[in-house]
DNA sequence: GAGCAGGAAATCGCACACGATATGATGTGG
DNA sequence: CCACATCATATCGTGTGCGATTTCCTGCTC
């Protein structure tokens, strides 16, 4: 622990993606204090941090609660991430060495045994994981940051709305195996942009298309 | 003035952008303190804040500069931002009122004049208006302070980075035109968010191959 | 003269205390 | 019974003070 602010802004990092303190959650800086025999301050800089990224509001003179994302959030951040993504995956394409990609394509494999298995939450880690290792090759710090705030807006929000669409984790795994194969094959760079950015969309598109069927509102 | 720590952070944000701070200023709270008889507290916090946007560094136990942003950040921003405008710009399309988009028209007109007047300073104001009337009615908040951030980080980095190339400001009227004439006509989603995109790229393009010309690295 | 130990100065990090503010409960007039 | 002023309580906001850490300077040793 470098300092206590940095222990603060982990602790409550984690404990907001994790569900633990769950949106709306009010974050009362004495209790806070009081139950980790950490001074008010350190935590108060810490939500001015968590604030400024999205997790958390604070309202002057009365207090900070954790973000609460309106049923519209999911479709919104997904419409922002396929444009990110896109360009961070095209971005990375040039940068991803043989043994990365070999990675890669372990993860999708993986998936695949999820998807037999019925095992959602695996899968749901796996298509992170296989995302993340991408992206982060990008040469571009920023937009990584960008990237990995709003994977992990996406991961808060689905405990609250349950976004899925069925069939679409199978489609997925096929159209991971074609953006590996774009990427191998050394592909221009808007045809791998445009295929991961399709590629997000369509998640988006089915689980819209799954939601309206179901008689649910998404956006 | 609701609080302090409000006050301080548009202080210093206000001082990053116009310039008074420049890349790696030293902020010292004792300093900022004893000049503006507010204790380091609420600079602290505020410092917190700009940190998590990108504006400052801090190290800990050493303290806080203005971030500097070296000679590709200007390119990899116009290459975020022409992806999220893109997207902004298509989801505002149908937001717009016939008074705005009137507005948006005027606008341009009066990049014509401060362009026959050698004005770059009033051009580069009227195109930030001009875009930010539009990319505000896109209805996503999150998209919009992305958006905002990242045309701050431009005005920033523009100060240190010279970026310009002769005549591209004459074809980037035409193209504001040409993209209201599409938001009028009510074109296709994708139109607009191709047409958008495509004339940030268009910016970047010939900067970078003017910058090339001159013999200075960009990226 | 290079390298390292020791110490001074600058600055950060944080606890404590108390004033300021918001909110909800209580009481009063109509 | 409702509207509104009053007050109590919870909680935030921030000034002050001091210990902790880093940095840099100095001087010693070889």
């Amino acid at each position: 622990m470098a300092n206590r602010t940095d222990f603060c802004y982990a602790l409550l990092k984690g404990r907001i993606l994790d569900g633990t303190y769950g949106p709306g959650h009010r974050l009362v800086l004495d209790q806070l204090g009081r139950e980790t025999k950490i001074s008010t301050i350190p935590w108060r800089e810490s939500m001015r941090r968590l604030e400024a990224e999205g997790w958390v509001e604070i309202i002057p003179n009365v207090g900070a609660r954790v973000a609460t994302f309106d049923a519209g959030e999911w479709a919104r951040t997904m419409r922002l991430l396929a444009r990110l993504e896109g360009l961070a995956t095209a971005l990375a394409a040039t940068e991803l060495t043989a043994a990365e990609l070999a990675d890669a394509r372990r993860m999708n494999t993986e998936m695949t045994e999820a998807l037999a298995d019925f095992d959602p939450m695996r899968l749901s880690k796996l298509n992170r994981q296989f995302h993340t290792l991408i992206f982060h090759r990008a040469p571009d710090r920023h937009l990584i940051d960008l990237l990995d705030n709003e994977w992990s807006r996406l991961d808060v929000i689905r405990r609250s709305a349950f976004t899925h669409a069925p069939g679409r984790a199978v489609e997925s795994v096929t159209e991971h195996a074609a953006l590996l194969d774009l990427i191998e094959a050394g592909a221009d760079f808007d045809l791998i942009e445009t295929a991961a950015r399709r590629h997000k969309l369509n998640t988006l598109e089915a689980v819209t298309r799954h939601a309206e069927a179901m008689g649910t509102a998404l956006a």
